[in-house]
DNA sequence: GGAACATATCGATAATTGTCAATATGTTCC
DNA sequence: GGAACATATTGACAATTATCGATATGTTCC
């Protein structure tokens, strides 16, 4: 379960996409479920190429799949990319506390 | 336990501060023990102011304390702030995997 | 006080990033 | 095909950042 070993420029990667604010509040509307782009828009007070911008960086990330149906793109949040960020800090953190 | 609801600035500058390489990396050395900045050095490639300025970054996150023991800083990790970070991608993530 | 060492700060610079407006691509429906 | 809409890409720009060398500050020991 999550045994891959990622490098320190994947496990960056993920958490600079996660290193905004813009991003984070993206990542929080879709915990609540799938939202295509102009779903996302009327809440961001962002343009549409800067949504799309964001949309990219996390999706490289692994943070993110984008199902398209029809016209729109249903973003919605990436399980797998979750499990490497929480395993990541979890890996960092496991042997704190005993000073 | 960490419930204080950190707004979308602290999280972001947290994950901001995770995401650089070298940063990682002294973070990975910091769970082995406590370092000081000339341990940290041998292990780095970078200069040492290079290296102080990602000491700074890494501290205003919250993510690590430094103990000033003579000339030496003692470098450890900041509990705190991981389970601020940990939390975080916990609750964002909570919800998911019911698709 | 002065030498030696550890860390922090300053000033500069190149690279990266967040943002926008404009344009391109993809999709649906007439 | 063409209008209408959703998303992606491009080009530009300002802001941030990672890095360095030089210098300053703090600490120990002589």
């Amino acid at each position: 379960m999550g045994g891959s070993d990622l490098d320190n420029i994947e496990i960056s990667q993920i958490f600079r996409a996660l290193g905004d604010e813009n991003r984070l509040y993206i990542l929080r509307l879709l915990n609540k479920g799938e939202l295509c782009g102009c779903e996302l828009l009327v809440s961001l007070d962002i343009g549409q190429s800067t949504l799309s911008h964001h949309m990219k960086i996390l999706g490289e990330a692994g943070l993110i799949n984008c199902k398209r149906v029809g016209k729109w793109c249903r973003y919605s949040l990436n399980e797998t990319g979750w499990e490497k960020a929480k395993s990541e800090i979890m890996k960092i953190t496991k042997s704190l506390g005993d000073e």
